[in-house]
DNA sequence: GTAGGCATGCAATTCGATTTGCACAATTCG
DNA sequence: CGAATTGTGCAAATCGAATTGCATGCCTAC
């Protein structure tokens, strides 16, 4: 392109890359003439070249199994790949969202990516497969449950933050915890509910366990409460708090609950495992553990970045801790409860 | 790459893309290689040899300038870029988030996309004057103030929307009413200043106007109740109601306000022109106008694809009309402020 | 004065898939 | 039986930039 207009052909590219000594006046030419047409390399061309795009790719793996985009229900996501887009601009790269690249119709776009992140990979994930077939380095957040290894990947602390949130549920006055999650395979629900079955047999308990697709959204809540206290066969196993992975789950619990008559939180203590906006803003708030999506996805876009430029910086493997946020669905306590609700026009 | 594990070297090629007949006998074999040995296309060679990556682009231009990521206050960007990683996977593109183009640093990532998205650009916006330069297509979010047209648009709806929140405002009890907003030149901020200098000409009214600039964040609430209520010199012009651009700027006036013993609603009605989480879950919560992000997003990814494609279906090319979301802090009727206040415990 | 060293620019190759043009075969028709 | 048609596969060119090898010119040194 420069080179139509000014005398040289690949002159160019020594000009701006400066692999080899160009006279100073040719170069500033080169430069000259660049600015003025506007020449910028061609990217995809460098790119097949050079093998780099300087692109990280991003499978939301949840989103996957989400027929429809719900967006209020999936806060974690869209906190978890803005940051990632900045931090990836910040190391020179541009982040890029795709879909399972094992679909059938998928974009080739899919794997034009140096490096690709997927959160929360499946039970023998196939893209993780696919990815390593394809030599396009990978990490995870969140470890596949059934190959931990296969890459590098940020460890969501779930077994830990769970206990917290089981041990919160129980000093809040919960004597029977139930669990909620979802039926994917991922590292997310099969952990949780190992730590959860742990739990219990510590103290000597049965688990209560209620699985619902994580396509239902807030439906689920219905089922949950359906099983839980319209079965009078069940009576004796009635749980007086339920941990929902998912804070959709809760919310849509929370409503189930109250059309029952069950109040929360003094009949019913309820908790999230993600804290979504309904947490913050239905009536009441629900307790919801922050998983800090932010700061996660930093974590993983440094991963990234040196995996695919091979530095060998030590880096932080674990996504930092989540912070329980204590809200009125697990806070009996009448006198905080009312502070909280205090409206605005007390000063 | 299947070649050498087949027999032919482009009949590959013709196996996939069927542009001419291959034997069944061929086909198959070369289909059952690919399957054995996990083939895939390479996407940058492709993207070259067909000029088309299916990526569309996306630029988020108010985040340029802002210097850190303040992920509670871009709720709209991160809304917007969910939604339309949606919409181009369902179209069979994937969704590049990139960092503005001109900036000296800018990975030639930023260039790879068959379609660019730009929101909010600036007057003389530089990023599109590149991309036309560039020959990429692109259309904006928003019209650039200063060259409507030069590239297609989805138009905000700012104009009607600045007039109905200053309506609202009115109806609700303010007589003098304030508008705070950012100093970038984008369309956004200088659409709703004109439209509001013009709802006070028609009243008769002075404008009064708050400039502050947007990476001030929610410091910005504290500079505007300083200059509202603080200089004794402009008693005369106080405001009781003050419309905020932004929701940071909005819920950091509500807390400035606050702590001069000005109470909102009752003697300062505060909204917002977007709505972020702070408006629903702070005290009071702020009366806000839903932009609705997500269908704007998808819309924008349907012009993308087709200025890429070239078909000729019509297209809305306007911004759905934004839902004013009342809430307390515009409620000075008693009875509706505190039905929205009551606890969980009523049932 | 010639050999060696350095500066400088160009031609040709490479990246991997797609596409066009061409060759060879088999089949059909006059 | 020769010619036209169709089926089938390969060689080569293409996309745009980067890199390697080669050639030229100029200068210094022995």
């Amino acid at each position: 392109m420069a080179k139509a207009a000014g005398v040289s052909p690949t002159t160019v590219s020594q000009a701006f890359n400066g692999r080899r000594t160009v006279s100073r006046q040719t170069l500033e030419r080169v430069h000259d003439v660049a600015e003025r047409i506007g020449y910028r390399p061609n990217a995809v061309a460098r790119g097949l070249r050079e093998s780099r795009m300087n692109v990280i790719a991003l499978v939301l793996r949840p989103l996957d199994t989400l027929e429809s985009f719900l967006p209020e229900g999936v806060d974690f996501f869209m906190r978890f790949a803005g940051s990632a887009a900045l931090s990836a601009m910040e190391h020179g790269y541009s982040l890029m969202l795709v879909s399972d690249p094992t679909k059938p119709g998928a974009p080739v776009s899919s794997l034009a990516a140096d490096v690709c992140i997927v959160t929360d990979p499946f039970e023998n994930d196939p893209v993780l497969t696919l990815l390593k077939n394809q030599h396009i380095p990978a990490l995870t957040v969140g470890v596949d449950p059934a190959r931990p290894g296969v890459v590098p990947s940020i460890d969501s602390n779930t077994r830990a933050e769970t206990f917290e949130v089981l041990d919160h549920l129980e000093s809040a006055g919960g004597t029977t915890v139930g669990l909620a999650l979802g039926t994917d395979r991922n590292a997310w629900n099969l952990t949780a509910k190992r730590a959860y079955v742990e739990w219990c047999g510590a103290r000597g308990r049965e688990p209560i366990i209620y699985e619902n697709p994580e396509t239902r959204g807030e439906a689920a809540g219905e089922r949950i409460a359906a099983e839980a206290f319209d079965r009078v066969d069940r009576v004796e196993r009635r749980p007086d708090a339920i941990y929902c992975l998912t804070g959709r789950h809760a919310s849509g619990l929370v409503a189930a609950a109250r059309s029952r008559g069950i109040r929360v939180p003094e009949d019913l203590l309820v908790a999230a495992g993600s804290d979504a906006l309904q947490n913050r803003t239905g009536r009441p708030t629900v307790t919801a553990m922050d998983l800090r999506p932010e700061e996660t996805a930093r974590r993983a876009v440094e991963l990234a970045v040196q995996l695919f430029e091979g530095s060998d910086a030590e880096l932080p493997t674990s996504a930092p801790g989540g912070i329980l946020r204590v809200r009125e669905s697990t806070s009996r306590d009448p006198v905080r409860s009312a502070s909280r609700r205090r409206g605005p026009s007390s000063d």
